[in-house]
DNA sequence: TATAATAATGATAATCATTATCAAAATAAA
DNA sequence: TTTATTTTGATAATGATTATCATTATTATA
C-alpha cells in the first residue's frame, strides 16, 4: 500500500501554493531551503506519481524541461509569444461544456468519444501587447 | 543564403506524405531505405529548420520524442486514450473562426492578444470505443 | 510497544533525445 | 574554375529524466 511521506506533500502543497507552472527545478529549489536534504530524484518521482493520481498536470512545452500545474479549476493556458509567461485561462462551466460540445460535434466525423481537451493559447499578453 | 539541399527537400517531402505524425528517428528509417548514407542529425536539423520557417508543426506529446506534423490545412489533434493513435481532425473556416472568438472572448480576461491556438483532445477513436 | 514488512528517500549511475562540433562534401557566387 | 559559404554525416557533448540500491521512514502485526 502507498505510504505516507513529508516529501510527498511538500511537492503537492509547493504546486498547489504556487501559481506559476514550475519546472522540477524549480520546485527541487523551492523546498530546497526549508528542507536541505531532499533529493532532485525525490521530485522527480513525486511530481510523476501525483499526474497518475491525476492531481496534478504535466504541461509539455516547448522548452526542454517540462512543467507542473497544480491547478485543479477548468482553466486553459495561454503563453505570451514576448515574455513565456504562461496564463492560466479559468473557464466558467457554461464555456467549458460550450467548448465540450463543439469538440463533441468535430470528433463526430471520425466517429471518436471525447473524454478530455487541453488547450494552449498563444499571444501576446497585457504587459507586451503594448 | 540558405542553399537548396536534397535532404532538407527529403525530410520535408516526408512529413507531406505520409499521415501519422512521425518522430525523427521515424523519418530517418524511412528515409534511408532509399538514401542510406543520410544520417540522423541531417534529420534533426532539418525538421527544426522546416519548423522555423513555418512548414511543419513540432509537437509535443507525453512521451519522450517529439513528432512532426507537415500537415498544412487547419486542424486540431485527437489522442485515443487506448491505442495512441493522433488523429487529424480538420476544421472549416467557420469553425475555425468560431474558435478564435471563443478564446478571444476568454483571453479577455487578462487582457490579452490571440495569436494562435492548439487543441488537443482525448477520447477513443472509433475502433477502441468498441 | 517492539518487531517485521515494505514503501520511500537521496545519491548517483544509466539512459535517451537532442544539440554541438568539425572535417569533408555540396552548392552557389564570382 | 576558383572561391566562399552552407550543409552534411559521424560522433562527442549536453541535459532532462529514470533506474538502481543501500539506508531511512512508515505502516502493520504480534
Amino acid at each position: 500500500m502507498k505510504k505516507y511521506s513529508k516529501q510527498r506533500q511538500l511537492v503537492y502543497e509547493s504546486l498547489k501554493t504556487r501559481k506559476d507552472h514550475p519546472t522540477v527545478e524549480m520546485i527541487y529549489q523551492d523546498l530546497k531551503k526549508e528542507n536541505p536534504s531532499i533529493g532532485i530524484a525525490t521530485v522527480y518521482r513525486n511530481v510523476s506519481e501525483l499526474c497518475e493520481d491525476g492531481k496534478v498536470k504535466r504541461i509539455k512545452t516547448k522548452d526542454a524541461s517540462d512543467r507542473y500545474d497544480g491547478n485543479d479549476m477548468k482553466h486553459i493556458h495561454m503563453e505570451c509569444n514576448n515574455c513565456h509567461e504562461i496564463f492560466d485561462i479559468k473557464l466558467d462551466d457554461t464555456e467549458d461544456k460550450n467548448l465540450d460540445n463543439e469538440f463533441n460535434k468535430m470528433l463526430k466525423s471520425i466517429d471518436a468519444q471525447l473524454l478530455d481537451h487541453e488547450i494552449w493559447l498563444t499571444g501576446l499578453c497585457a504587459k507586451c501587447k503594448k
